[in-house]
DNA sequence: GCGACAG
DNA sequence: ATCTTGTCGC
């Protein structure tokens, strides 16, 4: 099925919170699209991925490095931190990238390139969190997500590429990682190629949609959230 | 005309 | 994302 998706800038306008200046933000996230490098990824066999859950306020951030090669993983980090900013689509950043990049800076080792939970360039202003990440860091990063924020493709092929609707350019890309699983849009956040984004999320979706080290994140992400919410458990 | 919208 | 029971399927 052929979907095409845009987004609605007065609903945004509508969610954003007082004295938050929405055209400033577009400002940076203009510029800071502008910083993006798309080049072949040389260093691959480390690999992060970073995922948030969420206690009421309370943002739990996870980072887990695999190895690429045998699959194992080779160092992991959480953090808690209390997050101010509402869930607005097109201002994921505002309100998860200050945890990730906590989560991030606790891990022991350095990875070669950083998976992460949401788009990269396939985003409005060719910002989403994983190109916002990837600029701020000036590390590697491949955008994967479940579910297509802008731009039209063709959800049943595999390969189908994410285009611009405004201007045609291409975005991104779909990938089914096998029967029975959703897609899986991935776009290039920063210092990596698409064909190389592509290609090393195929390695690693193990039997989901979503690759390994993001998986893993995500995993000990709601793990630790029980930690620190007791009564459900 | 109203509504949809990464996590 | 999160709120939530039992239930169908591999």
């Amino acid at each position: 099925m052929r979907i095409v998706r845009t987004i609605n800038e007065n609903y945004v306008k509508s969610r954003v919170p007082r004295g938050f200046n929405l055209s400033a933000a577009r400002a940076v996230q203009r510029r800071l699209s502008g910083l993006v490098v798309e080049k072949p990824l040389s260093e691959r066999r480390l690999v992060a991925g970073l995922d948030v859950a969420y206690v009421g306020n309370t943002a739990v951030a996870a980072a887990v490095i695999v190895d690429s090669i045998s699959k194992a993983v080779m160092d992991s980090a959480v953090i808690y931190t209390r997050v101010d900013f509402p869930y607005i689509p097109t201002l994921l950043s505002f309100r998860e990238l200050k945890p990730m990049v906590m989560a991030y800076k606790s891990l022991e080792r350095a990875p070669h390139v950083v998976m992460i939970d949401g788009h990269g360039i396939a985003h409005p202003y060719r910002l989403g969190i994983a190109a916002h990440f990837g600029v701020t860091m000036g590390m590697p990063t491949i955008g994967v997500a479940k579910s297509l924020l802008y731009g039209e493709c063709d959800v049943d092929v595999d390969a189908s590429p994410i285009l611009d609707p405004a201007t045609g350019d291409q975005l991104g890309a779909v990938i089914r990682c096998g029967a029975g699983l959703g897609p899986t849009f991935i776009s290039v956040g920063n210092l990596i190629s698409l064909p190389d984004a592509v290609r090393l999320a195929r390695e690693l979706c193990v039997s989901s949609v979503m690759p390994l080290p993001i998986l893993m994140a995500h995993r000990l992400a709601n793990k630790a959230k029980k930690s620190i919410k007791p009564q459900s458990g």
